[in-house]
DNA sequence: ACTTATTACCGGACCCCATACAGAAACGCA
DNA sequence: TGCGTTTCTGTATGGGGTCCGGTAATAAGT
């Protein structure tokens, strides 16, 4: 993971210099408003240098949210066969949010509002919906009956949205907002309720 | 509606017409194949007027679906209060999916294998989706007790996503589908189950 | 009949994201 | 010293989306 690489030129930049170029031109400029030049120019590095670390302008949007995602990801593939499927996930999710970190808000809810088209963040949202939905639909499909298999696409979507409906609003709640798993829980319980009949 | 326009310069061209080019495009070179210059082209237009009708490109891929989302905004906009507004979302979503076309999917769904980046697919068809949420959100927030917001627009998301993927099912399964609402039906009646409790 | 308001259409320019490619720079290693 | 590997850069290209000035075609007012 943080191998230290052995051969070949050394990276001059990093994730982290581009990452903290964009926020502060954001901040200054609003997404919109700031080009890929700026912020290579401002991390002193070309603009396809910027490229190599993110494979397109909206993706710094979400650095923080990506992270949580690919540890669902993780945790989900490598945890062994449940008792109940729609359990493990619900804890699941509710274990991911609460390792959250809680002050890392991705800048794609700070930046909302001040964003004049929201096409563009709405649509590199999308992506990140669709992740957790295909990991949660793989996991349910994986361990539940074979005939129960529309019924785990229906629930994995209805429970990644109520998920991000609850990120959301501990977004917006701002700094005083409580952890982010308690979101998460009253989001998809009644979710969880509604479709673990089908399940049994 | 079908207003005939009575001021001004009359139309030339026509939603359709490039509609219908673009289809035969986009089955001839696939949708990243087609540029807008294809489609205006074939249409016999200018590149602009193509704007004028169309606000992106990938606005061609949803006319299907967009005109069953804004009938039901209509029908929810203009509904009077009800005994109980799930309930009255979970109908008025049936009575839109059975009156959706059977023959209409949108070439979103047709096209979605073809498609060499799928990133512009998700995101337009994410704005969909963020669509018919804050559609059935306003609806609920206004017909339901004021301290069950919350609720609200976590069940709004719920609903959204099960109706979605219930909807990706049906365009999946073929000409030798059954009608929509049956889909429809089968996915969002868990989750109406799960919220029930919440607005009582 | 002349003017005016209104709408549709066109051409061209511009910005920016994204990709591709060739080559140079900076290291380890033989 | 030369070679392989990796990072970085410059340049070019394509395409989506916006903007603006100008023109064409109609209805309405005088």
């Amino acid at each position: 993971m943080a191998e230290k690489q052995r051969v070949g030129r050394p990276r001059r930049s990093s994730r982290r210099m581009l990452e903290e170029a964009a926020a502060e031109l954001f901040l200054e400029q609003t997404y919109d408003g700031t080009t890929i030049d700026d912020i290579s120019s401002r991390a002193g590095v070309s603009r396809n240098t910027f490229f190599n670390y993110f494979s397109s302008k909206s993706d710094v949007l979400w650095v923080d949210l990506d992270e949580t995602i690919s540890a669902l990801s993780r945790i989900l593939a490598s945890s062994p066969a449940p008792d109940n499927a729609l359990d493990a996930v619900e804890s699941t999710l509710l274990k991911v949010a609460a390792e959250h970190p809680a002050n890392r808000v991705p800048w794609a809810f700070t930046q909302i509002e001040l964003m004049g088209t929201r096409t563009e963040l709405l649509s590199s949202g999308m992506a990140r919906v669709l992740a957790v939905t295909e990991t949660l639909n793989w996991y349910l499909t994986s361990n539940v009956r074979a005939d129960a298999g529309q019924d785990a696409a229906t629930a994995a979507a209805a429970l990644t949205a109520a998920a991000a409906t609850a990120a959301v609003r501990w977004a917006n709640d701002g700094v005083g907002r409580g952890p982010l798993d308690g979101y998460v829980q009253a989001a998809i319980s009644p979710v969880c309720a509604g479709f673990r009949p089908r399940f049994d």
